[in-house]
DNA sequence: TTGTTTTATAAACACTGTTTAGTTTATCTT
DNA sequence: AAGATAAACTAAACAGTGTTTATAAAACAA
């Protein structure tokens, strides 16, 4: 009896067909014009339909949210490649802003928008991507420690410290508070900006 | 003939009516909920007569956004008391992420939401309360290359750091991307990350 | 074949920002 | 003071939004 099985499939193929199609929107259009109609057109189904497959709209952003995580994921591989600690948290830092620079959008879905966090929130659901994300960076910071890199011993501590600082580079910058430094000013101050940082946390921290 | 100066009066006392109505709304409700409709209401005239002192709901929220610079503004008032820049530029940090906390939509109408930047942008018109926030800062920072505090010579990229930093740590926190700590952990986390940054450039700046 | 469950939708509900056309009120001119 | 002009205000509509409900159609189980 294999109908409970292949019912099971279609609807995460449904699941998918209305995923892909509000990610289209969504990169060509901006998050701002993306609607349930406007979904539903492009796939060519009703608008209530959408709502069988997904509570709400938060939770379909949820769902686009994690789809952005593996864009991440995929883009952050080369880093395997970098040897030593330090240099790989520097390109990390570095990507993480690149990231921000060429995925606006999904950057803004992933680490900004309060939308998809509605969903978990309420429940003692974790953010598990996030969460195995920032993994991913206590893992560098305690290699760093371990080879003496970094002094402090608290790799926890260290990694918000650094999150932090690189996040608000990108945040700032995104969300147009960067404007102050004139438009051709702006893209070298913070990549100065950065290497300052990197400069500081490998002199002392 | 002091008719079109009472006009102008008038015509200022209303702006400021819609936008007290709007900051009420504002601060009871999250901004989410504050609609041009809810305003009216509030005020006891049509939703028309807005758009009649205020171009779009952009504009509004520019002019709400200004509002809260003037608070922020006077909760850092205290600064001025700290005699060591170094002190005092710690004391700043402090303040920023307090400010955030307590005052969660005006932090965000200042530092996150495109909405009130979305009225300057096509201009070259600068944001000026933005620039001039910063400015204070680089001030400081700029007192502490002074004395010494810091080494490093450029007050503006050491500032664009630091702010990026603490405004890092706040913007997470209020996205709700910090919830990967734990609710009772995220907070002392926080601090420990702010005293740890905090140290770093105490010592390597 | 009948009964039941699943899947889909048309239509409505309660909102939103914004515009338009028309009315009332206030000021200026004759 | 009376008529013309300009300013202030609003009712109603437009074009959207997320979401729910009742209903119909299809798929499955008995």
């Amino acid at each position: 009896m294999g109908i409970t099985e292949r019912k099971e499939r279609e609807r995460e193929e449904m699941k998918k067909l209305i995923l892909t199609a509000a990610q289209k929107l969504f990169l060509d259009n901006g998050f701002e014009k993306v609607s349930i109609r406007s979904i539903a057109d492009e796939i060519e189904y009703s608008p209530a339909t959408i709502y069988l497959y997904f509570k709400d709209k938060n939770e379909l952003f949820f769902a686009l949210h994690q789809m952005a995580f593996d864009k991440l994921i995929l883009e952050f591989a080369p880093i395997a490649l970098v040897e030593e600690p330090f240099d790989k948290l520097v390109e990390m830092g570095r990507l993480y802003i690149r990231f921000a620079f060429e995925n606006p959008e999904l950057f803004d879905l992933m680490f900004i928008m309060t939308a998809p966090m509605d969903t978990l929130e309420c429940r003692e659901d974790v953010w598990e991507d996030g969460h195995r994300a920032f993994y991913v960076l206590q893992g560098v910071v305690q290699q760093c420690i371990d080879t003496g890199a970094i002094k402090h011993p608290d790799a926890e501590r260290a990694s918000l410290m650094i999150w932090s600082m690189v996040h608000g580079l990108a945040a700032l910058f995104l969300r147009k508070r960067m404007m102050i430094f004139g438009e051709e000013r702006k893209k070298p101050l913070m990549d100065e900006a950065f290497d300052l940082f990197v400069q500081c946390i490998r002199q002392s921290l």
